[in-house]
DNA sequence: AACGCACAGTAACATTTATCACAGAAGATT
DNA sequence: AATCTTCTGTGATAAATGTTACTGTGCGTT
């Protein structure tokens, strides 16, 4: 189990390990489940150590609006920064792929800042990368067009799962994206036009 | 000097007070001066103690996207992450109104978050206020058409300032917006009819 | 095989936003 | 006063995106 931590986060010390163990627990979500919800107060801290999680924005038709991912080795920044002050959450938080995440209660969160250097590292860290990738959703909202920011998405998609087969129908693009299932057919069509992608039931393959 | 840091920054211990007099260092900038650009390196954290700076993406018309405004009592959440790692800045910092700012030398950061509880506070409610402010901006763009764009643009900025009058054109607007001058001047005057507004050369009075 | 259902393609149309073109109004400069 | 510049207003038009409506297709269930 510690070696497995420790795999997982590597850059934590062996005694922040040991101490992240003596007072976290271990639980695990399955797909679908809502960690987080807009409004809800936050106790926890979350290290992931399996699955993803997506963290979107919720539309007033329930669009969910695609912010980013947390995966293995990650932490919810929100979540960090919130249990800071007991504050409400902003956003959503869903399990997409089983998930196996470390609870961390929130007055650990202040006391390991100032004990372990590699936490508070991590820590920073995490604000760091999260803030520049919502820096870079709103790049791609304001600057981009809906083709460009279609092209974005899928190669994101590939880049974190590795491969280049994306499993997802038009409708759950569409919501991520926050327009309609239409544009998006019509988008694919035409990169598959230009040889892209190649289109199946439930499936984009990305060629190039 | 003592007495005024102290009255701008209140939370702060009177210990850290002394130790930011010492090692920081005050200084002044002119409204136009650009205090940090996108991909440059950031070799200070920043706390604004008078004006204004406004912090933006700039797009590659030259654009000026706005995020959000940085005034006294407040600090660049970015240039505290960044200094951290010593990373890149991924926004630009623009002084909109005539600024002195205490530059802290990126060592103190880390040091300081150790030492000073009331440092320690003020940077993890720096991230979060920042962080939500720029999941506003998200949300704005993402489910907002340009007209309830503008309205919330418009009392952003009387509800900061603490006045009725906005004094910019409708071609800086429109910038901030990354939208152009015509789409501003018509949405304003529709917003005057509805009795919203008052529209005078450079000046904005909100009625409402 | 027949049916139901989620997914995908597409045409027609509406709406929003961007762009172009021009004109007038308010200040600033000479 | 005459001239210039900047700011504002507005019509015409284009382009992007959203909406409606309908069709077809693959797949699982009965």
């Amino acid at each position: 189990m510690q070696n497995s931590l420790k795999n997982i986060f590597p850059n934590f010390s062996n005694e922040l390990i040991s101490t992240i163990e003596e007072n976290g627990s271990l639980q695990d979500f399955e797909t679908g489940t809502i960690l987080m919800r807009t409004g809800q107060y936050i106790k926890n801290t979350v290290l992931i150590t399996k699955g993803k999680i997506k963290i979107y924005r919720e539309g007033e038709d329930g669009g969910e609006f695609l912010m980013y991912y947390l995966q293995p080795g990650q932490a919810c920044a929100i979540s960090m920064i919130c249990t800071a002050k007991s504050e409400k959450s902003q956003i959503m938080a869903k399990v997409v792929e089983d998930v196996t995440v470390m609870m961390i209660p929130l007055q650990m969160m202040d006391k390991w800042m100032m004990e372990h250097r590699t936490w508070y590292e991590f820590v920073i860290d995490t604000y760091r990368s999260r803030f520049e990738e919502v820096l870079e959703v709103v790049d791609n909202i304001a600057f981009r067009s809906m083709d460009e920011r279609l092209e974005f998405y899928l190669k994101r998609h590939s880049d974190t799962c590795g491969c280049q087969e994306v499993n997802l129908s038009h409708q759950e693009i569409a919501s991520e994206l926050n327009t309609s299932r239409e544009v998006v057919s019509r988008l694919l069509k035409k990169m598959e036009q230009r040889g892209l992608v190649k289109l199946n039931r439930n499936q984009i393959e990305l060629l190039k």
